[in-house]
DNA sequence: CGGTATATTGAGTGTCTTCAATCTCAGTGG
DNA sequence: CCACTGAGATTGAAGACACTCAATATACCG
């Protein structure tokens, strides 16, 4: 990763993330205190259920993060990319983790132990209401998800989900989707069985409103897709 | 409310609030500057969009606090009871409020203005660990919900929800839930169609399992209601 | 005692799930 | 180079679950 310096104060991920109101001494001991790791599609950082006594600062590569169902389904219920932390909810409440973490575009990830983060809220007030507000904004979200889950059709649903992955992870070259996820991955994000996303993305290819080669999927008409998702 | 004193530090609702970790001096503070109000069932203390000034302690009563979808449809997110705190997401973020607040039953509540909550925060360490943790709580609760209503059929999911409030708000002294509810309101938060909660109540009603008079509703055994809702 | 809100019931329908079979494709080893 | 293998993708058929719409009943409020 050359754009990121082998220190935190270089690190593009420090603007980007909830580390940007530290100061220089307190990312000196960040830096001290971290451990970077490369991580390959399939590893598992933190299962649910298990303690970890740190979280990840992701600065390459993606994450899922899901629940898993009763009859072992996921639940996919956000991802983590460049910039983002996870794992500091069960590192703050010192719970067990409540998702579970796995890679799935290789990674390089930052571990950073609960007590540096314990140490920074206790003497930084901004990271600490910084820390605050990306709860409060993770919590919206999750809020907004229930809604539209309990309110929406699966049709609905599968098309705000094209269109957040598109706002999240942008497009390669030729405007597919940057981030590959199976058709099961998706349909663990909808909240549906694999046959319907993949009804439903054949009756949108019909329409021409996407476009799918192989596992990639390219959003044609955007504002159509919107209207389908019944956003507001 | 003659359980409470007319100041915060006699005040029932400070032990079991996040208020719990604030100096002597700080509760004489917001004693000065809080405001208590009476509500009605149906006044709403701030709606979905609006922005509000500061947040809401409740003394007594109910709060319903809910998500409206694009047909108009409520999603009701969660209950606020005596102790808990609301809208503190929005003061903490300066956004404005990403859900509504309705009385259901008749409350006291006291206003307290997002000065004194960031002043807190600012000051006291312990406060701003206690409110990330019950943010943090709260997200591990709406991500479970999202599981749930994305897996779990109408009638898992009403079987849960019955325990759940029978968990939070308990029963009377003839056995029948305290909190009082319509069809419509816990079709708001099963997410479901009303005429679907009264029918799978009605089956629930004839395999014993609950027990009807009125708008009451008796749970005869929580057990297998355990079980229907499948939980683990 | 109306009048309105809420609750209930029935019928019909559509969405979505399940199950099973088939297909595709990438990776592997002979 | 090609058959083999397994994971993922696709398609079809059948049926369950839940929703909508409409009519009616009941409860609650002033």
């Amino acid at each position: 990763m050359e754009e990121n310096s082998t220190f935190c104060k270089g690190c593009s991920c420090t603007e980007s993330s909830i580390f940007k109101t530290l100061s220089s001494d307190d990312l000196d001991f960040i830096d001290q205190s971290r451990i970077n790791n490369s991580y390959k599609k399939g590893d598992v950082l933190y299962r649910e259920g298990n303690r970890i006594m740190g979280c990840y600062c992701v600065m390459s590569g993606i994450l899922k993060i899901y629940k898993t169902g009763n009859d072992g389904k996921e639940q996919i219920i956000a991802f983590a990319r460049k910039g983002d932390i996870t794992g500091y909810r069960s590192v703050l409440s010192n719970e067990p983790a409540c998702t579970t973490a796995e890679v799935i575009e290789d990674a390089s990830i930052c571990y950073i132990p609960a007590s540096a983060m314990f140490s920074f809220v206790k003497k930084n007030s901004d990271f600490a209401l910084s820390l605050m507000q990306l709860t409060c904004k993770e919590l919206n979200q999750a809020n907004c998800f229930i809604k539209d889950i309990a309110q929406k059709t699966v049709r609905e649903r599968l098309a705000e989900v094209l269109i957040m992955l598109d706002d999240t992870f942008g497009t390669d070259n030729d405007g597919y989707l940057s981030i590959s996820l199976t058709r099961e991955e998706l349909s663990n994000i909808v909240g549906t069985a694999t046959e319907s996303v993949i009804r439903l993305l054949s009756d949108l290819k019909s329409d021409k409103i996407i476009a799918i080669s192989g596992k990639k999927i390219k959003i044609n008409d955007k504002k159509l897709l919107n209207k389908i998702s019944n956003s507001y």
